[in-house]
DNA sequence: TATAAGCTTAGAGTTGGCTCTAAGGTCAAC
DNA sequence: GTTGACCTTAGAGCCAACTCTAAGCTTATA
């Protein structure tokens, strides 16, 4: 039986957050002493060990709520319901990955573009860029 | 001379959100009406576009605002003053694309060794190796 | 027995970028 | 002159996932 201290040093989440993630009811302390300090067995670490795995899988809180009720009653759910949280996870992650590339790609340009030297801004291709609204081919060379 | 609403549906920012610029110092009315109506110059309307721009590619109000504090005073900027921002903004995207694209494969890996089918659970390989941590090859096949 | 470390709770604060509400003043049309 | 659309403000609410505070109780060590 560990107390939240040691439950916190062994999974490398603080205190507060293990509050946390109990009061939102991902996880419990199965036990408490008599003065209500949380006492966690070695089943309550597993469970523990779940969430923090699955968020450092990229699910949020909400899907880790869902995968833990999986967890607890394999025998009422399918491998579907696992990839349907899953799949979905993976086409979030993929939409903004493709937005934040979409952004690199723009930064890219506009670097490019500029020269990046001393002299002062008022020529800068960057801000002439920013100003025309990088429609079509969003920003020329500095250059001549 | 526009009002806030003709401006919001030229530029499809809501009034909220005009305002909203305003009161973090992005944007301004140069002039209001003596009821205090706000009214939108030209030279408002080429800034609020350039704010809309910059937000489009990517910068947080923050860098807008020292953007547009070079773009009043370009002779007192240098053009490394704009690369300064734009890179540092570009290496941000970069690490959160890396961070995605990090959990987009462990996922990836996740979907590949489920079935996703119909039958129970309790053999699922996405829910074992959430259990076991994801250490190295972090799931195997569900199948024999 | 006294000090300090650790535990409890409810609830507030953080971040960023909106988004909305309430309560009221203004203005154009009919 | 009255409806209804539009404008004003200060300030609250929202999202996620923490992060921290205050005030008080418990436990271990000296
Ligand atoms: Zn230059
Ligand atoms: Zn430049
Ligand atoms: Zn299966
Ligand atoms: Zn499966």
């Amino acid at each position: 039986m560990l107390k939240i201290s040691e439950l916190s040093a062994q999974t490398g989440l603080s205190a507060h957050t293990l509050r946390f993630y109990e009061k939102h009811g991902l996880i419990n302390a199965s036990t408490r002493s008599e003065a209500g300090y949380r006492f966690y067995s070695e089943a309550d670490v597993r469970r523990v060990e779940f969430v923090k795995t699955a968020r450092n899988s990229g699910f949020s809180l909400e899907d880790i709520a869902q995968l833990l009720s999986i967890r607890v009653d394999k025998q009422s759910h399918s491998c579907q319901d696992v990839t349907d949280i899953t799949q979905k996870k993976l086409d979030q992650v993929n939409a903004k990955i493709e937005e934040l590339q979409s952004i690199q790609q723009t930064l890219e340009i506009l670097l490019e573009s500029c020269c990046g030297g001393p002299e002062n801004a008022s020529h800068c291709s960057i801000m002439e860029a920013l100003d025309e609204g990088l429609t079509r081919d969003q920003a020329r060379s500095e250059s001549q």
